[in-house]
DNA sequence: CCCGTCGGTTTTTTT
DNA sequence: AACCGACGGG
C-alpha cells in the first residue's frame, strides 16, 4: 500500500495495527484521509474481509462521504463493509436479530413528545407545568444517554418531584413497548442489551469485527461509549478519531470524558496527535488557536500550518440585521458562491440573509431548518405508511385516523383509547372489536368506515409494490384530494413534498436491493437530511447553522451575529461548560474558512419580535489584534471599537433611546425601572438586600437578563435582572 | 364534530 | 413573527 502522500503521524496512525488508538485530529489535518487508508490497510495488508470491519459516524452524510472516500482508495466497492451512523448499524443489527420482530419503529422526539404527552393525561399531570413533554423528553434522553434505566433512575431519586418524573419515565417505557417503538437511545441501548445478554449474539459480533473505526468520537456519549467497549472485547481493534476542540454536542449527551479519558477506558492505547493543518491561513489558524486556548477542559493541542499568511479577518460592527445581510452579500460578491458559506447560531438568523441574498439575485441553498421528513404533511403520509408496517403504533395510527377529516372526534377517540387501555390490547385490534366498545350509531359508523379503508390497504400491501403502494394510500384515503382542494395558503407546496415523498421512494426502490415499505421507514427515520448529497458544484452560496457546518471547508466564510446572548448563547447558570463548549462552536466556525473570513455582529437586532439592542460577542475580545481588521458601520456611536468594557453608561443610555424609537413604545414604569437598565461587565449597582456590588457579567436578554453580581457581603449572586431591584450607582 | 379566533408561548444546536 | 393549543360558536 501506498502511504507516501501521508505525514509522519497520520503513517503511525494508519499502521497501527493491534490494540486502540486514538487519533487527535484537530480541524483539517487529514482525519478522513487516516480512517480511509487504515480500511485500505486492513483490508490489503492484513487480509481482512469487508464484514470484518465496522465504520461508525455520527450523520449519514458523513458515512456516505466515508463510502465515497474509501470506495476511490481502494478502487472496489465498499459492498460487505459496515459503514453507516451508530444509529442506522445498530437499527439494522436489531432487525436482524428480531427485536420486536424485526419490525419496530422508530420514533423521533416529535413522536416522543406525543407519548409522553399522553402519558402525561394518563397520570393527570397534563396540566402541571412543571412537567413540559419538551423536558420530560429530553431529561429521559439525557438519562438514556447514560444508560440510566427507570430502574436504576428509582435509586437515585431524592425528592418529590424525582418521584413523579420515575412516574413518568416508567409509563413512557411502557407505552414505547405496547407500541413496539423505539426511539433514538434505545436504538443505541437495545443493541447493548443484546450484546450483554446474548452471548450467541455477541460473540457473532465480537468474532466478527477485526477493526472498528469510529469518526468524531468526541461525539459519543456513554452509551455509545459501550457499545464500542463491548463490539470491540474480543479483537480490542479500535480506532477512534476525534477532536475534543470540536466537541458541539454535549447538549445531547456527548461525554467529553470519553475521549478525555480515552487511556484509561482502553489500557494501552495509542495516541497520536494530528497538528498539522492542511486547510486554513496561517492568521485563520493562529486566530483559531487563541480562541480555543481560553477553554480550560481541553487535550492541548496547537495546530499548524506550512501555507501562506493570508489575509486578515474582517469583523465588521453593523447596524442591524439587514445592513448585516447587506454586508454578507457585499462579502459573497468578492468570490465565487460555491466557495463560500454563510453560518450562523439559529436557523432563524437566516431569514433576513435569504431575503437580501434574493433581492440581490444571489442564488443560496440552506442546509438544515425545516427537516423535508418533519414537515407536517410528509409525517402524516408516513403514519399512514407505519401504521401498515407496524399496527401496534398508536401514535401514528391517532395521528391519521381523522386526518383527512372523517368524523372522528375526540370524544370517539378518547372512548377507543379507553377501550384498549383496559382491555391492554393495541388500538389497532381495538378497531376490530367496535362492538364492545360503548358507541353510538354515529360512531360505530365512521370507525367502521376507517378500518375498512386501513383493511382495504393492507391487502394491497401484500401484492403492490411500495411506490403503487403508497400511491393507492395517498389516494384511497383522501389524504391527496384533502391537500387538492385545500385554499390553505402553502397547499401547493404541501402537494409538491407529498409528491416528493413518492419520488423518495421511487428513488429508495430503484437502489436498494430488497426493497421494502419498512426498509423505507427506518431509512427515513434515521435521515437527517435530504438535501446534503448536493455537492460544491453549483454556483450559489450554502447557508447553515455552525452545528451543522462541522466537517466541512470553505475558500470564504462568514460568521453573522457574533453577540452576546446569541452566540455565545448561554442559557443555564452553570454557564462555565456551556461557555467553552459556545467557544468550541466559534472554533469550528474559524477552521471552516480556508482563504477568508469575515466575523459580523449588530448593534440591533430583531428577536422574538421586537427589535432589542444587541452587545457584541465576548468571543471578538478573544481575537488576536493583529489578525483582525475592524470595520465599523453601524451609526451609532454607543460603540468604540475598542473592548467592550470600555464603553461608556452614557452611550449605553442613548443607545436605549434608540431602541425606544425604533420599537416606538415608550417604557412603562416597570420596565423603565427595572428591565431595560443595561447592565454592563464592571458596572457599579445596588441591591436593596445586600447592598453595593460590581457587575461580574450579564446573559441573556430583556427579561431573561442574568446578572451575575459580587457583594462585598454577600459574595457573588446570579440574579435574574427583571426581579432583582438593581440600580445603577452615580 | 368542525372551524375560526384568541391568547399565550416560543427560539439552539440533531441521530 | 410564527406557531400552537384552548375555547366557543355554528
Amino acid at each position: 500500500m501506498d502511504l507516501s502522500i501521508l505525514n509522519e503521524p497520520q503513517r503511525e496512525a494508519v499502521l497501527h495495527d493491534s490494540g486502540p488508538i486514538l487519533v487527535l485530529a484537530g480541524a483539517g489535518s487529514g482525519k478522513t484521509r487516516v480512517i480511509t487508508h487504515r480500511v485500505a490497510r486492513c483490508l490489503f495488508d492484513l487480509g481482512m474481509r469487508p464484514w470484518e470491519i465496522m465504520a461508525l459516524t455520527f450523520t449519514n452524510k458523513a458515512a456516505r462521504e466515508m463510502n465515497e472516500r474509501v470506495e476511490k482508495l481502494i478502487n472496489q466497492s465498499t459492498k460487505g463493509l459496515w459503514i453507516g451512523t451508530f444509529h442506522s448499524i445498530c437499527a439494522r443489527i436489531l432487525r436482524y436479530e428480531g427485536v420486536h420482530g424485526g419490525k419496530f419503529t422508530i420514533y423521533d422526539t416529535d413522536d416522543q413528545q406525543k407519548v409522553i404527552k399522553r402519558v402525561l393525561e394518563k397520570l393527570g399531570l397534563a396540566d402541571s407545568k412543571r412537567f413540559t413533554p419538551k423536558d420530560i423528553q429530553g431529561r429521559i434522553s439525557g438519562l438514556k444517554n447514560r444508560m440510566i434505566s427507570v430502574t436504576a433512575f428509582k435509586g437515585m431519586m431524592n425528592n418529590a418531584y424525582d418521584e413523579q418524573f420515575a412516574q413518568i419515565y416508567a409509563n413512557y417505557e411502557i407505552e414505547l413497548e405496547r407500541n413496539e417503538a423505539l426511539d433514538f437511545d434505545d436504538i443505541i441501548l437495545r443493541t447493548i442489551d443484546l450484546l450483554r445478554n446474548n452471548e450467541h449474539v455477541a460473540s457473532k459480533y465480537q468474532n466478527n469485527i477485526r477493526q472498528l473505526l469510529v469518526d468524531e468520537y468526541q461525539d459519543t456519549n456513554l452509551a455509545q461509549y459501550e457499545l464500542i467497549k463491548r463490539l470491540t472485547v474480543v479483537h480490542k481493534n479500535v480506532m477512534v478519531v476525534g477532536d475534543d476542540d470540536q466537541s458541539i454536542y454535549s447538549w445531547r449527551g456527548a461525554d467529553l470524558r470519553n475521549i478525555l479519558e480515552f487511556e484509561k477506558s482502553f489500557p494501552d492505547a495509542k495516541v497520536v496527535k494530528l497538528e498539522e493543518n492542511y486547510r486554513s491561513t496561517k492568521i485563520i489558524l493562529e486566530t483559531a488557536n487563541t480562541v480555543i486556548a481560553n477553554n480550560k477542559h481541553r487535550k492541548s493541542k496547537t495546530l499548524f500550518t506550512n501555507g501562506t499568511e493570508g489575509e486578515l479577518i474582517e469583523v465588521y460592527h453593523v447596524a442591524d440585521e439587514r445592513e448585516e445581510a447587506r454586508e454578507i452579500v457585499r462579502f459573497l460578491k468578492g468570490g465565487a458562491l460555491r466557495d463560500s458559506a454563510v453560518f450562523y447560531r439559529t436557523n432563524a438568523q437566516s431569514r433576513a440573509i435569504e431575503e437580501m441574498l434574493r433581492n440581490s439575485g444571489m442564488p443560496y441553498v440552506i442546509v438544515g431548518g425545516t427537516r423535508f421528513y418533519e414537515r407536517q404533511e410528509v409525517k402524516d403520509v408516513l403514519a399512514y405508511l407505519r401504521v401498515f408496517s407496524n399496527p401496534s403504533d398508536s401514535i401514528s395510527l391517532f395521528r391519521i385516523i381523522n386526518v383527512p377529516r372523517r368524523g372522528i372526534g375526540d370524544k370517539t377517540l378518547e372512548k377507543l383509547r379507553d377501550f384498549s387501555d383496559k382491555a391492554l390490547i393495541t388500538t389497532y385490534e381495538a378497531l376490530n372489536r367496535l362492538g364492545e366498545i360503548d358507541l353510538t350509531a354515529r360512531e360505530q359508523t365512521v370507525l367502521h368506515g376507517f378500518k375498512s379503508l386501513m383493511d382495504g390497504l393492507n391487502e394491497l400491501k401484500a401484492t403492490a409494490d411500495p411506490v403503487e403502494f403508497v400511491r393507492n394510500v395517498i389516494e384511497k384515503s383522501g389524504y391527496l384530494a384533502f391537500w387538492q382542494q385545500s385554499t390553505e395558503e402553502g397547499a401547493e407546496e404541501r402537494l409538491a413534498n407529498i409528491g416528493e415523498l413518492v419520488n423518495a421512494v421511487e428513488e429508495y426502490v430503484e437502489r436498494s436491493e430488497t426493497p421494502s415499505l419498512e426498509g423505507f421507514l427506518e431509512e427515513v427515520a434515521l435521515i437527517t437530511d435530504l438535501d446534503q448529497v448536493k455537492d460544491n458544484s453549483g454556483e450559489y452560496v450554502t447557508l447553515m447553522t455552525l452545528h451543522s457546518s462541522k466537517g466541512l471547508e470553505y475558500e470564504r466564510v462568514c460568521l453573522a451575529g457574533l453577540e452576546e446572548g446569541l452566540f455565545p448563547m448561554v442559557r443555564n447558570t452553570d454557564g462555565e461548560n456551556e461557555l467553552e463548549e459556545e467557544r468550541r462552536l466559534f472554533y469550528v466556525g474559524i477552521t471552516r474558512a480556508k482563504r477568508k473570513l469575515a466575523i459580523l455582529h449588530t448593534e440591533f437586532r430583531r428577536r422574538y419580535g421586537t427589535v432589542a439592542p444587541a452587545f457584541p460577542s465576548s468571543f471578538l475580545e478573544e481575537l488576536p489584534e493583529h489578525c483582525v481588521r475592524r470595520i465599523d458601520r453601524a451609526a451609532s456611536q454607543s460603540y468604540s471599537s475598542q473592548s467592550s468594557q470600555q464603553k461608556s453608561f452614557i452611550a449605553d443610555d442613548r443607545k436605549q433611546k434608540l431602541y425606544e424609537e425604533i420599537n416606538h413604545v415608550l417604557p412603562d414604569y416597570e420596565s423603565q425601572s427595572q428591565v431595560e437598565v443595561v447592565f454592563r461587565k464592571g458596572m457599579q449597582v445596588r441591591h436593596p438586600v445586600w447592598g453595593i456590588g460590581q457587575v461580574q457579567s450579564v446573559s441573556g436578554v430583556s427579561d431573561n437578563m442574568k446578572a451575575e453580581v459580587k457583594f462585598g457581603s454577600a459574595g457573588v449572586k446570579k440574579l435574574m435582572v427583571k426581579y432583582a431591584k438593581l440600580e445603577p450607582v452615580q
